[in-house]
Parts: C-alpha cells; sequence; structure tokens
DNA sequence: CTAATAGTGTCTTTGAGACAATATGGA
DNA sequence: TCCATATTGTCTCAAAGACACTATTAG
C-alpha cells in the first residue's frame, strides 16, 4: 500500500478512496521523526548518547538525541547518519567507522503530547568517540552509561511477555534475555573485571539515582540494548565498539561490558579466533603487556565475515564464565 | 528527540525551535503507512497476500496490503492489525491466531511518485485462512506463491554486500543466507515432498512469468522472507503456519517450505522433541496414516517456549538433508 | 623475584548429522 | 502382501565449557 487507499468499509467507486487518501486527518497529521540510540564503551562502561531537554514536555529530562526527517529530501537512514553527526559533532571521517541500522518504528498514540508522532529509531555502535558537544541543539548531549537510566518497565518487555497473536512493537530481538547491565563489568581499555558485578559493591549507602527518559525512549533505548546483544552474537559487530587495531582481551571486554558478566578469558580467545573472518592478525603485538604484568597481546582487525559462523552464545544464565 | 529541534544550526532560545517544529516544510508533508507481509502455506506452497492496484502509479501491479495511520487514534500495531484483518476479511477468532511483528520502516524519497510517504512494513504469520475476499478496498486481493515474485535484485541485498559503517535499511535479518524459493517443496497438508525441487519439474516449456511488485515492495517482501526464515530458527513460529493441532511431519513441511530445501526426517523429528517447550503432545495421533501408508501420526500442540533453545539452525547451504 | 596475565592443551559433555532399524497401516 | 512412512537407535564429528599449564612481563 502506499498513497491511496485508507482501508475501512466497502469500496464505493474511487471517488471515495481519493477523498480519504486527502482527508487531513488521515493523512497529513503525522510527524515522522529519527530517533538514535547510540552506543559506545568508555573506560569499559557501556554508554548511550543523550540530550538534554530544554523545552517543556519533559523538560531538563534526558531524550535520545534525533529530529525531523526532511520530507522528500533524504532517506531515513540518512536522515539517522545526519542526526548523529549533528550530535555528537563527528567528521566523515570518524563517522564511517560507526555501525548505523534500523532498530524499529514507535508510534503510539499519545507518545508524544503534543501531536502524533512516529520515530523511526536507529541502533548506532560506535568506537570511543570524543566528548559529546552539544551538537546543533538547544541542549547539552552526554554519554550517560546505561547503568544509570530507568529501563525498569520497558526492559522487561522485550523476550518473554504475550502469546503469538500478540502484536505489538517487537523488531525482532533476536535472542533476548532479561539480564541488567551490572554496573561495571568489562574493560577499562585492557583487562576485564573478574568478579561478578552484584556482590562486588560494598553497601551502597545512597542509591544512585536513576534518570527518567523522556517520551518513550526507555523502551527504545531497552530495545536497542537486546538488539546489541543478541547482535554481537552472530556478527562481527563488536569490534566497531572498538579502533581499528584490538586485543582479544579487548574485544572480550566489549562482549562482556555489552552482555554484563565476566566470560572465560581461555575459551573466548580460541573460540574468536576458531570463527573464519572474524579477525585476522595483523603481525603487531601490543606496546605493553597486561596491567599488572604480562606477556603482550597480539593485535588484530576486523575480518572480512558479515555473519559469525559459528555463533557467539551467550551463556545460559545467571551462572558465569562461559 | 520528539516534537522539537530539528537539526543544523546553534541554537538560539525556543523561539526558533518553535518556529521549526512548526515548519510546514519540516514536519506535516510525509505520510505515513503500514504495509504488511502476510505469509501462510497453501498445499504445502509459501504464499504472500497482495492486491492488484487500481489506481496509476503501478496500476494493474501486484502490492502489499495496508493502508494510512489513523493519526493519533491507533498505535502502529493496531494499523497493521486492522488492515490485515481488512484485507483478508478475517474475524477476530481468526485473527487471534495470526502472529504479527514489526518488519522495517521504509522512507526512500520516491519510494511513492506522488509524495513523501513513510510505510512501517509488518510480517504476518498466518495458518491456512479462506480464500482472501477483496476486503474494503478497490481491487481483488489474492494469495501469491512467493515463488511467482520478481524479487530479483531485491533479495540479494539482504546480507552480503556493504561495510560497516554502511547505512542502510537493514532491520536485523538475523541470520539471512540467500535462497530462492524452490517453487514447490514440503507438504499438502500430510508428507513431504521428496525430491528437490530444481530437477523434477520436466522441462517447463515457457518460464512462468514472474510478476513484478508496485513501489519498493519487491524489497519489503524480501526483506520479510529473510526475516521469516530466520526467525523460525530461534522461536517456534513456524506453529504459527499450522492449526492448533499438527503432526512432526506437517511442522516439518513448514521449515521445509520456507527455507525451500528438504529436511532429514528422523533427525528434524528428535530434534523437535528435544527442544524443551516447542512442542507438547496431545495424546491423540492423526486420523490416517502417510499419503502412501505407513503409521499414524501422533498430534501436538505448540509449548510455552517462546524461544528455541537449542535453535534449530539452517543446513549451510546447496548440499542437502539436513 | 613475584604475581598477574596472554595464550594453548586437553578432557568431558552436548548436539548435529548420517545411516540403519523397527513397526504400522494404506493400497 | 507389499511398500511407503513414522519413529527410534546408533555412530561419528564438531563445538562448548571446565580446567590445567606455559611463557612473559609489570612492578
Amino acid at each position: 500500500m502506499d498513497a491511496d487507499r485508507q482501508g475501512g468499509g466497502a469500496d464505493d467507486g474511487g471517488e471515495r478512496a481519493f477523498l480519504a487518501a486527502y482527508d487531513p486527518r488521515d493523512f497529513p497529521a503525522i510527524a515522522v521523526t529519527v530517533d538514535i540510540v547510540a552506543l559506545t564503551l568508555r573506560g569499559g562502561v557501556l554508554h548511550v548518547l543523550l540530550v538534554e531537554r530544554g523545552g517543556r514536555p519533559f523538560q531538563g529530562a534526558w531524550a535520545l538525541p534525533g529530529g525531523f526527517v526532511r520530507a522528500g529530501q533524504e532517506s531515513l537512514d540518512e536522515a539517522a547518519a545526519r542526526e548523529l553527526a549533528e550530535e555528537t559533532g563527528l567528521d566523515a571521517a570518524h563517522l564511517e567507522r560507526v555501525h548505523l541500522e534500523q532498530l524499529g518504528s514507535y508510534g503510539d498514540p499519545g507518545r508524544d503530547p503534543r501531536m502524533p508522532v512516529v520515530t523511526v529509531a536507529y541502533l548506532a555502535f560506535a568506537p570511543d568517540l570524543p566528548e559529546a558537544r552539544g551538537g546543533g541543539d538547544a541542549s547539552a548531549a552526554a554519554w550517560i552509561p546505561v547503568s544509570r537510566l530507568a529501563l525498569g518497565a520497558a526492559a522487561e518487555d522485550g523476550a518473554a511477555r504475550g502469546s503469538v497473536p500478540r502484536s505489538s512493537g517487537e523488531p525482532d530481538a533476536a535472542r533476548p534475555r532479561p539480564q541488567e547491565q551490572g554496573p561495571g563489568h568489562g574493560t577499562d581499555g585492557g583487562g576485564s573485571v573478574p568478579g561478578p558485578a552484584d556482590d562486588a559493591a560494598p553497601a551502597e549507602s545512597t542509591a544512585p539515582p536513576l534518570l527518567p527518559l523522556a517520551f518513550d525512549h526507555a523502551r527504545i533505548v531497552a530495545d536497542g540494548l537486546d538488539r546489541a546483544r543478541a547482535k554481537i552474537e552472530y556478527t562481527p559487530l563488536a569490534t566497531a565498539f572498538l579502533g581499528r587495531e584490538f586485543t582479544i582481551v579487548e574485544l572480550r571486554g566489549v562482549y562482556e561490558s555489552v552482555w554484563g558478566g565476566p566470560l572465560h578469558a581461555g575459551n573466548f580467545h580460541r573460540k574468536v579466533l576458531s570463527v573464519p573472518g572474524f579477525v585476522e592478525s595483523t603481525g603487531a603485538t601490543a606496546a605493553r603487556g597486561g596491567a599488572r604484568g604480562g606477556p603482550r597481546a597480539r593485535l588484530y582487525r576486523a575480518g572480512d565475515a558479515r555473519l559469525l559462523h559459528p555463533a557467539l552464545l551467550r551463556p545460559d544464565r545467571e551462572d558465569g564464565v562461559r
């Protein structure tokens, strides 16, 4: 279907269809925007790019970067890339290394209290970027750790609800497993944090307040995280979080940060090297060994595989260290 | 982002943001529709629901069923369900058994020559339904075998192109493998066709003409097929193509029809039963044995699993009979 | 020197796939 | 009776995961 027919009632000629197509209540009253869930790793912690709202509906709250699609002038993908560039202040060279894919569309009535808005959400994987400068927009942009976000109800909604006939926005979160992000997993650029996150922290006195997100952006971020966690299982996209050259340990850090739990170093290492086309060796080795000693790690770059075969499946549940 | 800010230029107060939000060139000029890729099995062959266009831009061509989203009155999911019901003439009881999920959004400029239109595509898995009555719309609706569609260039685009920084509509086609649909695989309700499809047919004299699709619907259908083929790997959604009770052989027929190749009967049988929650036994057995004899197959119904663990992976390539 | 760390070897278990065997019922 | 067919058994191979070991280097 495109720009005629609008459904409802039996056909009565064509006159009616014509009128329906141009009924201002049916057609032009929806705004189309793109929103971007941009993920990156900073110091081994997964961050999302957010902007602080200056305007009224959710003033002061954090929201996803995004903006209107320029009707007839750009594709949705181009609109997303443009908005991401504006918001991060990235030049074309840096943008080259960012993976951008469509996540899904959100159009519940009332999701924006002012008017009907359908937003096409995008998911971006970025290497550690320079601090976000508050793009071309009113408020500040910043990378916020996902563990500081209040994703509560939205996150639960990914995997184990509803029955088959249910029809809700479920843009293929491949193997979603409810598993909230433990605060500080992964590497700070080299080694992975050893212990599980849940019991390591000494009793925090004042619980760090979780940031609420504007509109339905909590759900969009939750869907994006589900997608990211699933996608690095069967694609080499984890390398999009790293520089051109990286060590296997750094790559493991990406998986640990995104999945939120430690992985078995030895098995991970062997498995990555065994998947054809995942990584390829540069001759070189890292400048230094591990943080507190150890041999220098070999350097690799991303291979040419677009899918991992076999895949790197997530560990089953709360047990550890696959 | 929602209904303010529109990117580009520095902030200058709020006045500008307000104006931008209501600049008619930026906001109201995009129409939003839903289109549905509804798949079903008829006689062991995968079919898509299509409508024949009466109007001008692609008059006489086949297109996906769909229609405008009623701004502010319904969610995208509701719009898709409504359009599907209208187009198939399905009552609520039948709709209950249809799986509906969002596929992705398409908004290239010029995809509709008349005006900017962003469509949110949905994917539906339906059991064998009564013949489509030409719903509420101008032209006829019909189930068309996917093998009769010209999906050419669009299908190639799913998996192995572009590099990481590429940004194009790739709504997570999980494990796409280019593999065109061999005409008549699968079962006609009971047993699966034995031989491979490609050589069985006696030399066809006049090549059956492939039907072109209107707008960018060929790509949308191709994306939907990719998604369907991937999704039955790790979800129990193949059962959505069958009745409430079914045999393992019928279930295998679904996989063979969607994947387009024969599967090893014995191994498939054992694997399905070994995945927890995929199917559960009703005590009963089928009324008849196989087409030309054999024991009566046991009947099963869909289990309560939402994900298959372990998954049923597609056979690797052109070799056969996993 | 000492301890931490990159990388490898090995063993066990699980699952995939090929092949064979058994039993049932349509013609 | 004959043979296609549903279902189960067995064997082999690949991969996952647990665990142990070696070599290297920061402090």
